[in-house]
RNA sequence: GGGCGAUUAGCUCAGUGGGAGAGCGCUUCCCUCACACGGAAGAGGCCACUGGUUCGAUACCAGUAUCGCCCACCA
């Protein structure tokens, strides 16, 4: 059999677009219904389509593969569905830059242009990250590849809009929401980030109305938004205020008068002055007290934050102040007033505060509560049955600490916010009949609004229906006009895991797959886009979407710097793939993929887990070079001592890989088959065979092959599902059966290979063989120089088992360390031995510097008991037999404790040993 | 303000009620015919601090400190 030629170092860039390309052709990635393994399924977390692979991307999608080829390997029916999200904001915000770069807009295209041009640049780009992942060794059935705005997709997305219309659970009103002036759009509150910053904290007084020489102060950290106040809130029970519940207050800078009312729920009697501004229109919870109290809405800014005059006209301020602040943005407003009131009389002070102030997660810009008609899901009755779901542990989150995050979260959810003022998405599918709205619809143009920026008005009735209606099934007029709003991004990705199966249809593939094994994702979306899965998977498929929820953590820098752009410390995984392999980035990626725990990616780590990829390459070559001969299978009881000892090893690392993984411990995993391959494989294996190795045509060769090759082949299957790429490259060079490993059956566990006594002798013999290498670096005996090896033993079968062990060991003290007699014995016979108390001595010749050697004993000594202990424990079977000065010998001789003299020292000159090495072992 | 997590070798991190570990880095020696992307040996830690439980705590409990994350409308 002639083997292949393989470089000296492991060339990644050679091997892996050939077979990432094979794997495909050979359509190992497509999952049939047909297929009569249990099903196990995982729906990608569809990147953005128009995105570009990070290295968030790798770590989420390496592990997903892990998990996906280690269960293909085990038989099971195996679907990794991929697939690409919209993105709806963030897209339009790329495409708009583009068009800004060419001096146009999108407001000059218009809607309809503006949405082909952006499925236009998702024909463009939208194959990049595909590439990309199949780049990392994805192997998602890519045959069945969705867009979350695919037809079917959409049909599956207006089906659940108009199905949750119905019950009731969408409904469309005018409400405070969140709004970026940048993006000009409503935002859910999870799409707001909250951000600490130092702002100041006013306090203003409101004279009575009818008594101007009581005075109300209340507290504001946005003075500018007392324009639009509409009372004035106190605790209903505060003795303080009790009395003025009722009478009215003169609001500054303003010819309004405004009620002072009581509400235990906004007032916090402890807090400040007992006594709150209340602005429905520029904050939250005023604007639900402004709901409990009737009270009048003044909305004061425009859509771009600005201060908008004609609103400021509505409040009844005055018209000096709206000169002054007119078309200002909100912060620059702020002073201004700041000034006004001050020169009314009215600012009592001014303190520092710290708050936090909420900006829009896809372009920072702060946010501004706004006034506006929008489309909300009311989520209670949803959530109730995801709460249950993971409470009763149908759903297992990973790792479990994240339970309490979500449950807290989901039993305090308010509504969610659907729809979005941009174009890219998916457009309500609701239309508004003109006839019948004629009223709300006279003062406008083609686009139907009544409104400030396009937005409808609250009052018009909308007709919900999959598709457009032909007529109006009220009025029969033709004359209808669709919502201009399209739909939240996460309201496609909440239906991802049935929506990508065919839903609304009854596809044989959603009967099989649905419910999904698992989903493997980063925090930062698990409010964004699991708990929403939960929800809508258990509405519509009455199931819940996936039975594990894996939370891995998110990818930093060296420093634990989040990765930017901006900051310039991004580690680019196309760029790590290129320098050092795919396969080294995803073993870096799942070795450090603790739970719980953000991960810090440092170059040095990928180059460590290269080198780890180049061990095995060349592991791959040894075993190679010595291939060319017979090989036989080998009958347990046959097995030499490596033999028995590494399948044992390998056994154990076969039973902890899967262990650890079935938990998702991937860092173990990882770590198992690093420590098994490395430090066990070649470090003791490979040199334990060596020897044997060295007469190709020996019975005990033939054996060692047999042995060999079905380790090794065994191994690479378990590490294949971490570095796909390498395994298959040497699984193709070595002897099998098969077309791919990817096919081929992940190892199990194999009863008859675990030989616990074969691996306590082996931990002994290790022991000898450190304790003998530590001497020889400790007396700093020449590195070509052999050491005699000597030990105790009086019997013939003493003498027999010493010879064993040169015969397994003689190599490993690479040529430097020898054991004499040369007596064959089994090496077990002598490891039993050591553990009945015989004692290896190292006899050093007269030329070695044992003053020297001792004299590094004495000072660490000095230097710290501890230290000396820890010597003297590895010397303590140490003989120093060399002419040493007797005083230097005398004094230590105690605390070497050398070797007991009741033992014989088999003493061997420097020729004799020489015999002995080339004699060798047979 | 609430919740969660972290604190172990220079760095990044595992870990367990009884011996303190790995990778990288570092020191010394070695280009020995799989691999210098390698081999051998080695240095380096009051396991954050303070109490408690225990025969025994790095581990369990409480508190403190520092850092980080998530949530949050206290004007």
């Amino acid at each position: 059999m002639s083997l292949p030629q393989l470089d000296k170092i492991y060339n990644p860039q050679q091997v892996e677009d050939r077979w990432s390309q094979f794997w495909i052709d050979k359509g190992y990635f497509h999952a049939t219904p047909a297929h009569p393994g249990q099903p196990y399924c995982i729906v990608i977390p569809p990147p953005n389509v128009t995105g570009s692979l990070h290295v968030g991307h790798a770590l989420n999608n390496s592990l997903q593969d892990i998990l996906i080829r280690w269960r293909r390997m085990q038989g099971r029916n195996v679907l990794w569905m991929p697939g690409t999200d919209h993105a709806g904001i963030a897209t339009q915000n790329v495409v708009e830059r583009q068009l800004l770069a060419e001096g146009t807009s999108r407001e000059a295209l218009g809607r309809e242009r503006f949405v082909e041009r952006v499925w236009q640049w998702k024909a463009q780009s939208g194959d990049t990250i595909i590439q990309q992942l199949k780049r990392l060794g994805a192997s998602c059935d890519w045959e069945r590849l969705r867009f979350t705005m695919d037809e079917g997709l959409s049909k599956a997305v207006r089906e659940v809009f108009v199905r949750l219309f119905e019950e009731g659970l969408i409904y469309r009103g005018e409400r405070l929401i969140n709004w970026c002036p940048r993006c000009l759009t409503a935002l859910s509150d999870i799409e707001v980030e909250h951000e600490e910053s130092k702002g100041k904290l006013y306090s203003i007084e409101y004279p009575l109305a009818d008594d101007p020489s009581i005075r109300l102060t209340v507290a504001t950290t946005r003075p500018e938004t007392m324009l639009g106040d509409s009372a004035v809130a106190v605790h209903p029970e505060d003795p303080r205020y009790r009395h003025l519940i009722g009478r009215k207050v003169a609001l500054p800078l303003t010819n309004r008068t405004i009620p002072i009312v009581g509400d235990s729920i906004l007032v916090d009697r402890e807090f400040g002055t007992g006594a709150v501004k209340v602005t429905p229109a520029h904050d939250f919870n005023d604007f639900e007290a402004g709901q409990r109290h009737n009270l009048l809405r003044f909305s004061l800014f425009n859509h771009e934050a600005l201060v908008d005059p004609s609103k400021l006209d509505v409040a009844g301020v005055d018209p000096d102040v709206i000169h002054t602040i007119r078309l200002l943005p909100v912060t620059k407003a702020r002073p201004k007033i700041e000034q006004m009131l001050r020169d009314n009389g009215v600012l009592a002070k001014v303190e520092d505060h710290k708050m936090a102030v909420g900006k829009c997660y896809r372009c920072k810009t702060v946010m501004e509560p706004f006034l506006s008609p929008q489309w909300f899901v009311r989520i209670q009755p949803l959530a109730e049955p995801a709460i249950k779901a993971v409470e009763e542990g149908r759903i297992r989150l990973i790792p479990e600490g994240w339970m309490n995050n979500y449950l807290g979260w989901m039993r305090n959810i308010k509504d969610w916010c659907i729809s979005r003022q941009i174009w890219w998405g998916h457009q309500i599918p609701a239309w508004y009949c003109r006839h019948c709205n004629q009223e709300e619809f006279k003062t406008t143009g083609s686009q139907g609004t009544t409104r400030e920026f396009g937005f409808v008005s609250p009052v018009a009735k909308p007709i919900v229906a999959t598709s457009r209606p032909a007529t109006c099934p009220n009025c029969r007029s033709a004359d209808l006009v669709q919502d201009p709003d399209v739909l939240d991004t996460w309201f496609s990705s909440a239906l991802w895991p049935f929506s990508t199966l065919g839903w609304p249809e009854q596809t044989p593939e959603l009967k099989t797959f649905y419910p999904t094994s698992a989903l493997v994702t980063g925090l930062d979306i698990l409010f964004f886009w699991v708990a929403r899965m939960i929800m809508m998977g258990l509405k519509f498929m009455g199931d819940v979407p996936f039975r594990d929820v894996y939370i891995h953590a998110l990818v930093r820098d060296a420093e634990g710097q989040k990765m930017s752009k901006s900051k310039g410390n991004v580690i680019d995984p196309l760029h790590v793939m290129e320098q050092y392999g795919t396969d080294a980035l995803r073993f870096t990626l799942a070795s450090m993929s603790s739970p719980g725990r953000d991960l810090r990616l440092a170059e040095e780590r990928i180059e460590g887990y290269r080198n780890f990829a180049n061990k095995i390459w060349n592991a791959a070559r040894f075993i190679l070079m010595h291939l060319d001969g017979e090989r036989e299978a080998v009958p347990p009881t046959q097995r030499s001592f490596a033999d028995r000892w590494i399948l044992s090893r390998l056994n154990a690392a076969i039973t902890t890989v899967a262990a650890e993984l079935e938990q998702y411990r991937f860092d173990r995993a990882a770590n198992t088959l690093y420590q098994f391959v490395w430090h066990e494989y070649c470090d003791w294996y490979l040199e334990l065979i060596k020897p044997v190795l060295q007469e190709p045509a020996s019975a005990e060769a033939r054996r060692a092959r047999g042995t060999l090759v079905e380790s090794f082949e065994t191994t690479l299957r378990l590490l294949h599902p971490f570095m796909p790429y390498i395994t298959e490259e040497i699984w193709h060079a070595l002897p099998h059966a098969g077309v791919s490993i990817v096919t081929q059956p992940f190892p199990t566990m194999q009863p008859a290979w675990e030989s616990k006594e074969t691996e306590a002798a082996f931990a002994l013999l290790e022991q000898c063989l450190t304790l003998l290498r530590t001497g020889r670096a400790l007396l700093n005996y020449a590195p070509g120089k052999l050491v005699p090896f000597l030990t105790s033993g009086t019997t013939e079968q003493d003498r027999a088992t010493l010879g064993a062990l040169r015969a397994h060991l003689a190599h490993l003290g690479k040529g430097a360390v020898q054991v004499s007699p040369a007596e064959e014995w089994p090496a077990e016979n002598l490891l039993r031995l050591a553990a009945e108390g015989m004692t290896i001595g190292l006899t050093v010749e007269e030329d070695v510097d044992v003053q020297k050697a001792l004299g590094r004993i004495v000072k660490q000594k000095e230097e710290g008991a501890k230290e000396v202990q820890r010597l003297e424990g590895k010397l303590q079977s140490v003989e120093f037999t060399a002419k040493a000065p007797a005083d230097v010998i005398a004094d230590h001789h105690d605390r070497l404790k050398t070797l007991r003299r009741d033992q014989a020292i088999l003493h061997s000159s420097e020729t004799q040993l020489r015999e002995i090495l080339h004699g060798r072992h047979t």
